[in-house]
DNA sequence: ATTCGTATAAAACAAACGTTTGAATGTCAA
DNA sequence: TTGACATTCAAACGTTTGTTTTATACGAAT
């Protein structure tokens, strides 16, 4: 097989993520996953090698690339702003992860995956650290940091920018336990009121820095 | 058997729920948990009917208690302080999930748990939601209104509470990329540092509050 | 036309899974 | 001591698990 880019393949990479992201990983079956991708139950292991090859390969060829279109959103977004202030900058950060270029379905997908991997580290860990999550907040601690007056704490700065980004994926994963806290559906009217709350509330804390 | 207490039974309540907490429902065995327990493997069947049952008894009468523990260790936290001012309740506040009445075993195991129920809901999120984390939730709210200026909106206030919660348990969660990130093991110098940083970053958060 | 490498299909594999069974054991009341 | 009940145990149950095997179909290259 010359071009045409196997099909089955990628099939088994989007419904894998899919469910992977949904479930966890010893929670899905291979009969699950290729029955979802339409194909035959050996697919997995023919074109991946096993489940957890599969697994490693939807972070490999697919979240790694979709973290560096939240990452080139974010680059976007700021870009187009001309002060490029600190709530610039937090916002830009929040609208990435929360309405960044991804349906709601992808998105869904994307922080689950991370999550899932940060709390469970697996061999996906490593890669989802130190190529997507590192580089991007010691970017954004560098476009804080001049904002700030005083000398910075380098170790404060960064755990600052985690803060943000705990908030972010709590809002994120909670859904189901917020949505009955505060009373109110996850809809297209509260989603708006919860990015400008996150941006508010980061906004402030950031500024606990400033402060000794 | 009259009293006693079943001893099989609180053994497998316990390490059933350090390995559920450790890696998830699907993830362990029943093999796995009563050679924890040191017991036969038709123990959970026999005590609690079922492997789904004991995961929930797991909840009912491990982590609620602990719970109910937690709130406790706040309540009187913050009896202790004279003032009780904004940012005595938020130190309160991260100090009874972070340095709370547990061991770090024991916090580890809460704390993950919780996440599992609330980013995979099951049978058990609507105890935890509704029972527990709702009216602590709303307590707190309780005490930070009066500090602030002006009217409040309740559900920014509570959209704020969630916050610091997120916050609190992203770093609990997250610990190794975390780790990682700063270049900083958790170690019992940097963790005081991380409560006092938790404190400050959501007190400056829940400033965005006060003005529109 | 034949050969070769690739992809899908159905069937079978051993291992692990949660659960059930029935006998053995221990404990207390009658 | 006896009978009844509660608990533990080894063994087996029928499924489901991830993986492997064998066979077949298709295209391109020789």
């Amino acid at each position: 097989m010359a071009e045409a880019e196997d099909n089955t393949r990628e099939r088994l990479l989007d419904h894998g993520e899919r469910l992977f992201a949904e479930k966890g990983f010893s929670a899905v079956s291979v009969r699950e996953i290729t029955a979802a991708a339409n194909c035959n139950l050996a697919a997995i292991n023919y074109h991946f090698g096993s489940k957890q090859s599969l697994y490693l390969a939807v972070f490999r060829e697919r979240w790694a690339q979709r973290a560096r279109r939240v990452r080139q959103h974010f680059s976007e977004t700021l870009a187009g702003k001309p002060r490029r202030d600190l709530e610039d900058v937090i916002a830009a950060m929040a609208s990435a992860f929360l309405e960044g270029p991804m349906s709601e379905a992808e998105r869904r997908c994307h922080i689950q995956l991370m999550q899932r991997e940060m709390s469970d580290p697996g061999d996906a860990l490593s890669m989802v650290v130190e190529d997507v999550m590192r580089p991007y907040i010691l970017e954004i601690a560098d476009l804080i940091r001049p904002h700030l007056k005083g000398p910075v704490d380098e170790r404060r700065l960064r755990l600052s920018v985690l803060s943000i980004l705990g908030v972010i994926l709590y809002f994120f994963l909670a859904r189901p336990a917020v949505s009955r806290i505060v009373e109110q559906e996850y809809d297209s009217r509260f989603k708006p009121e919860l990015v400008s709350h996150i941006t508010a509330f980061s906004l402030h804390g950031i500024h606990s820095l400033n402060q000794e």
